[in-house]
DNA sequence: TTGCTAACCTAATCACCTC
DNA sequence: GAGGTGATTAGGTTAGCAA
């Protein structure tokens, strides 16, 4: 799928704020949201890019050491370590849960008939409208496209199942 | 031009809430 | 318990930028 709009300018780290984020990977690769928010505030960055960054970490590092990391599954040598949400639960809470109005869904599926893939701008200028940080607007978008899909999915599921019984 | 990596995507799943 | 939905994950792609 082609998909054009505008991104985020790209994020620069500089060498003192990528030591704190290392060496908090090294610790502990599934920080909670207690954790992302501190790292946001020693950082001076917002708490979703510490999210993004431990998102690609992750996905450079288990790339790296997928042999080791099969190994070490397989003898439960680093038990835990690859288990994200068992890591979490009972250590560091989830963010909290953002509850919508009505007005403010309204808005929401207004914005997604226009155009489910609105760049950084138009997120922006929503998440200021409906008063929530733009990185709640960009994982709504993010469940609202991937559940069209799977109701699209169903539907088409389901006239086949009827064309089939017609015949 | 190339390699690195931030930004972004889908699909699957978890977690919480409501009925 | 089932269904709805926000949050998080793995894994993949796109694109900006320094060397």
């Amino acid at each position: 799928m082609v998909v054009t709009h505008h991104r985020r300018s790209r994020t620069r780290f500089t060498e003192d704020q990528l030591k704190v984020l290392i060496n908090t990977f090294n610790q502990k690769p599934y920080p909670g949201y207690v954790t992302k928010r501190e790292l946001a505030i020693e950082t001076n960055t917002e708490e979703s890019r510490i999210q993004i960054w431990f998102q690609n970490r992750r996905a450079r590092h288990l790339l790296k050491k997928q042999p080791d990391r099969e190994k070490a599954l397989e003898s439960s040598e680093v038990p835990g370590q690859h288990h994200p949400a068992q890591q979490i639960r009972g250590n560091e809470d989830r963010r909290h849960r953002t509850s919508y109005s009505f007005s403010q869904l309204e808005t929401l599926n207004k914005a997604f008939m226009n155009n489910p893939y609105p760049g950084i701008d138009s997120r922006e200028q929503l998440a200021k409208e409906i008063g929530v940080p733009e990185s709640r607007v960009q994982i709504w978008f993010q469940n609202r496209r991937s559940r069209l899909h799977v109701q699209r999915k169903r539907e088409l599921e389901s006239l086949e199942q009827s064309e089939r019984q017609d015949l």
